[in-house]
DNA sequence: CAATGACTTAATGGTTTTATGAAAATTCAC
DNA sequence: GTGAATTTTCATAAAACCATTAAGTCATTG
């Protein structure tokens, strides 16, 4: 679950604490610090964003940085203490890339760590920011607050949320909400809507992403 | 409600500058030149935050942060011009502490002392101060006051504090509570949930960590 | 625009699930 | 083995949920 970090610094008690940062926040970090190992690791190891001090000894960091655009996207944060070299980094493509001047703060790297990952990855479920959902913990977000569902509630939304824009039955959604095969009325699916509906609305009234396709059934949509 | 930012600086102007913005910033703030009389204030005022400068005339920066250290764990954001003081400060023991490098922008500061003091506040405070589980010795504390609980109830609040957020089916519980296979009532469970239930509100009644997810199991949360 | 079928909604009764207190069974220490 | 503590079960009350109904509203069609 947690994210893997990757700092590369030949300043090893800088690199030192700025891992027990991360690992405070819930990362797990590794320390390279020789240069020349780094996309050996990185290609046999899991690594969800690299910080890659750019003056290293024996290999030059945006060497390493090139040579990993060749076969991974995974962002990079790049340090370095010379100041000119950042102009010539803003000229690069800095797709999900950062870059921080030496001498940074720990806790600030941490944040950026923090804010590019969220991006990446923190997720395609914020992907509308409207509404999350957590499988795990049962819980809904709508805008940011939360929202206490019934299970029914909850399954017909997860199920919605999953296929968003298909369009169900009313058949085919009792079928994905009750695992036994048990048999209920059509309004019993309205009835779980309308709810769904108003506890949605009730967080905020603009949100309506449960649509009803006259003579076919629902579907979401945001 | 507002925080206190003592600010610890010889540039009376800088400081100035630094104030107005915390102050924008819905901080109290308060100026101190003269580094002798920062361990006194400390005493005798309410202060949430420290920026302490280095370079004092007439009392070492690191000798009032040792001295501060003796009765207070406050945060403290550390300022200096020297490069080279920054390798020192990070051999420190960097608690919920910080560093910036003059010169430095006001809003740069700003957003540290912003960071520093929603951590230290939010996520200490409420996570842990509330409950903290010691598996070494068995011991839990409900807002600082110990509750004894028998090994079911441990392994129980254990699990769920370890797992904070995610629903468990009762057959989940079990499982987790019992090394052996032993087949028990779901009713169990329910049981030990309330005992757990009373004894943490025992302590303090607005205390509500367990909560029941109807037809599904029971889940952590503060 | 009237008729018809489809959707919405609130209320209700019944069902399932949970809370709780107390009793029975088990475990543990002595 | 005895007694206290703990665990488990049980019975009942309370709460939450769900399916249905029925009445009202809306969309479509002729």
């Amino acid at each position: 679950m947690s994210q893997h970090v990757l700092i590369v610094e030949d300043e090893e008690s800088l690199a030192q604490v700025l891992g027990e940062y991360l690992t405070q926040s819930g990362f797990i970090s590794h320390i390279i610090i020789d240069g020349s190992q780094v996309v050996e690791w990185v290609k046999q190891n899991p690594v969800d964003l690299l910080i890659l001090d750019l003056m290293l000894p024996g290999k030059n960091g945006l060497d390493i940085y090139r040579e990993l655009r060749t076969f991974t996207d995974i962002p990079v944060v790049m340090a370095t203490a010379r100041i000119d070299e950042i102009d010539r980094l803003i000229g690069l493509e800095l797709g999900a890339d950062d870059y921080i001047c030496k001498p940074y703060s720990p806790r600030e790297v941490v944040v950026r760590v923090k804010n590019i990952l969220r991006r990446s990855t923190d997720e395609m479920k914020m992907v509308d920011k409207i509404l999350s959902i957590n499988e795990s913990t049962m819980q809904v977000l709508v805008k940011g607050k939360e929202v206490s569902l019934t299970r029914a509630e909850f399954r017909l939304l997860s199920h919605f949320h999953q296929h968003k824009e298909q369009v169900f039955s009313r058949e085919q959604l009792m079928t994905q909400i009750y695992s036994d095969n048990r048999v209920v009325t059509d309004r019993t699916i309205d009835s779980h809507i309308k709810n769904l509906r108003r506890k949605i609305q009730n967080v905020d009234a603009e949100v309506d992403c449960i649509q009803s396709i006259y003579g076919v059934g629902y579907k979401f949509a945001l």
